[in-house]
DNA sequence: GCCGCGCTACCGAGTGATCGGTAGGTGATG
DNA sequence: CATCACCTACCGATCACTCGGTAGCGCGGC
């Protein structure tokens, strides 16, 4: 579920050490998970010590709290930079993919997250649950919205938004063990042509 | 030790050692992850001290890879029992998960460790590289053997395949999360009745 | 029958490394 | 003189793993 998280928060130059920071931390997570990834790894690649980092964030919850805050901010910029103006569309989300292609480590960083945050007590836990629940809403009207009310099958737009988010999800999970065997731009729009399959409905309407 | 045959009795299956070690391993990954998990934890799981558990797995990344041999047994266990004897269907795999919602410590297992593994120089990314290819192919022939080599919206089953394992993996994601708000088995059959809505559904029986 | 011998099944104690976090300081800037 | 930025030094806990045992059991020899 890499939608709002793209890269190009990332590539800009930090302006200040709390936001070296999180940059670097966003890096950890993503290498080592939040429970493998230790402060004073953050601190090596920011150069300070692990106490420098500490005096920013007075903890590791709460660094990992301010990071997963940060993509939420300026996540939102760049889907309405994706399409200047227009309105989000499903191909608007392809695109994204498209370039999330290109940003393996944010979109493993987002992967390993979510995916841990389901063990018990993560810290993350309320954060990821709170986003897929607006993130099908979301994508409920936007399928709605492109498809209509009726998709082949007889399936709803309710069902086929987190239909749509799991496959986003499942599929970053198989490209990022196999770079090389999963098109996941290509699958995704596979998925996209099964929803807009012109398929007559099975019975009167 | 009169503990030994206590124990025995007191358990309906009086399984060996090693199993025992492995059946609390897996739960303990599922809870805390195989980085977060410590063998102390699995040792006390078992009524043993940490020692006790390195003398039948000689370390924690061998711990973890008969544990997950040990759940690929298991997985094939239950596909033979959910169609005893006849081949295995799309149906098959849903009957499945309708299963998989009553074992929800099992599936959290597996999504973890698979999520996990993509993780930088991860002991498990082998294993499940290696199970994901494996289940693309054998995923593309079941469709293709169901529902022909053509699917709604110019999918061919190639494509089809990791999209259903995607389905699969991002649909258990979000249902951990929030088990009331996600049925993951009638999403998974509206993802199925995607893939079927031009075909008509299979006479008799 | 019982005695030693090796084998399995553990445990207690400890290794060095690393963990997140605290306490208290220093030096530069204002 | 105060505040910020960041340090050294340290803490107790925990990590995976090693070493050096010991207690019980089966087995062969006498």
């Amino acid at each position: 579920m890499l939608l709002y998280n793209l890269g190009s928060i990332l590539s800009a130059m930090p302006r200040n050490r709390r936001e070296e920071i999180l940059l670097a931390a966003l890096d950890v997570f993503g290498e080592r998970g939040y429970t493998g990834a230790s402060i004073a790894a953050v601190a090596e690649r920011v150069g300070l010590s692990q106490q420098g980092v500490l005096h920013y964030f007075p903890s590791k919850d709460r660094l990992l709290a301010e990071v997963l805050r940060l993509r939420d901010e300026r996540g939102l910029d760049v889907i309405a930079l994706g399409n200047s103006g227009g309105t989000v569309t499903l191909d608007t989300i392809s695109a994204i993919i498209d370039y999330n292609r290109e940003r393996r480590g944010i979109v493993q960083s987002f992967t390993v997250l979510s995916a841990e945050s389901v063990l018990d007590d993560h810290p993350a836990a309320d954060f990821f649950r709170d986003r897929y629940r607006e993130s099908r809403e979301w994508m409920a009207d936007l399928i709605r919205a492109e498809c209509g009310p009726d998709l082949p099958g007889g399936v709803t737009p309710e069902q086929a938004a987190p239909l749509l988010l799991a496959v986003m999800d499942g599929l970053q999970q198989q490209w990022l063990l196999s770079p090389d065997d999963v098109d996941m731009p290509g699958l995704f729009r596979a998925f996209l042509a099964l929803l807009r399959a012109n398929v007559p409905p099975p019975a009167g309407d």
